[in-house]
DNA sequence: CAATTAACGAAACTGGAGTCCCGTTATGGG
DNA sequence: CCCATAACGGGACTCCAGTTTCGTTAATTG
């Protein structure tokens, strides 16, 4: 007798197995785009995924170990950036498209439920911390590139100016009825770009700029 | 035959019914800290409040309209700001403020449930969002004093920039695994601060700066 | 300080989310 | 190509979150 407890999905992932995952996950963010995080229904999934409901409880369980599996499956398909040869414009770029997708009725409400998701089990608010950190790396090189040509100051946290790009946008897709509209991308993206030429995210400056 | 059809706890809000909700709302509180927003039960929640279960039901009905509720009720205990005469000091009092809340595990596991609420239910979206009005209302007019002083542009929203100063803690908090140090705190209010002294938040400057 | 009835609370009840059982399908190794 | 079995799927079952019922308590009014 071996381990006989291994994970359904991971011994025979091909053809059927695959498929099942790609329908469901598809399902999932459907339907947590239309009905949220705390009314979504795992039977609703299998019948929209043409899927026995047995199966996705077996392999997954419940919606927050779902919603991780989606998340590690949206991390997958990244975006890439942009160039345009200045800070303010590569921040401007990414500003923009994380604007228009939170913007958009069903990513926004999907990145909504995921957030919500997250929030409620340790393991889910994992996945989506990877999900940030790929994304931020991802996007980290312009930061860079402009230190490197002394347009912002050497030693500034480079992931931390992208995480001030995304932060507003956020924070008002959570906290306000206000639209996310271009101009409140641009705005975060010159709030960033005049941050960081101050100074403001030198690393472990602990407050003596 | 007149309106029968009024919520409970309105035609005689005094003496039991306040007591009620007072116990039920802190004891929502404690459970949404605790659990997290989808493991709440509002069976749970009616013990610690030593309340029938039948009362939290008839009165809220739902997990997202007993969170509206607490909003509300948290929205009433705004703690006056300190003025310290710069925006800096304003600014990072501020941000000490939210850091310290975020990062307490109490206080942070419920803005975190009562965020994933928010995203489930219309109307508890809009009590989170007239909580943070309220929130933002009360620290604007140490923007407008910078304003006044012209240690900031004329024309600034300064609203938008007391949203700046929160809005990387709690992008921080929520897609972040990083601690919510006094660091974080001090370089939001820095940034925040730079940022507006250059022009940043330009009320309708849409991008040409 | 009664009388009225809003609001509460215990207990019985119900529907559907989540589990279990077992037969069927089809993957992957030999 | 065929076998062993991983993974799926329909349907019966269970259990508890949420509802209903009805008797009890206490807030308000005159």
């Amino acid at each position: 007798m071996g381990f006989e407890d291994a994970r359904p999905g991971t011994v025979r992932p091909g053809g059927r197995t695959a498929r099942v995952r790609t329908s469901v996950l598809r399902a999932a963010g459907d339907a947590l785009a239309e009905h949220g995080f705390a009314h979504l229904d795992l039977a609703d999934v299998a019948r929209r995924a043409e899927v026995g409901k047995t199966t996705v409880y077996r392999r997954w369980g419940t919606v927050t170990s779902l919603v991780a599996d989606l998340l590690l499956d949206m991390a997958e398909q990244s975006l890439p950036r942009t160039e345009t040869g200045s800070l303010l414009g590569d921040l401007k770029a990414n500003a923009r498209l994380v604007q228009r997708t939170l913007a958009d009725p069903r990513q926004g409400a999907l990145f909504k439920a995921v957030i919500a998701a997250a929030t409620c089990e340790a393991k889910t608010a994992e996945a989506l911390h990877r999900f940030y950190d790929i994304r931020v790396k991802e996007w980290a090189p312009c930061v860079q590139q402009a230190v490197d040509r002394g347009e912002v100051p050497e030693g500034t946290d480079v992931h931390e100016v992208i995480r001030a790009v995304s932060a507003p946008l956020y924070y008002r897709l959570l906290t306000s009825s206000a639209p996310l509209d271009e101009a409140a991308a641009d705005q975060a993206a010159e709030a960033a770009v005049a941050a960081a030429r101050a100074g403001a995210y030198l690393r472990g400056d602990g407050g003596r700029a």
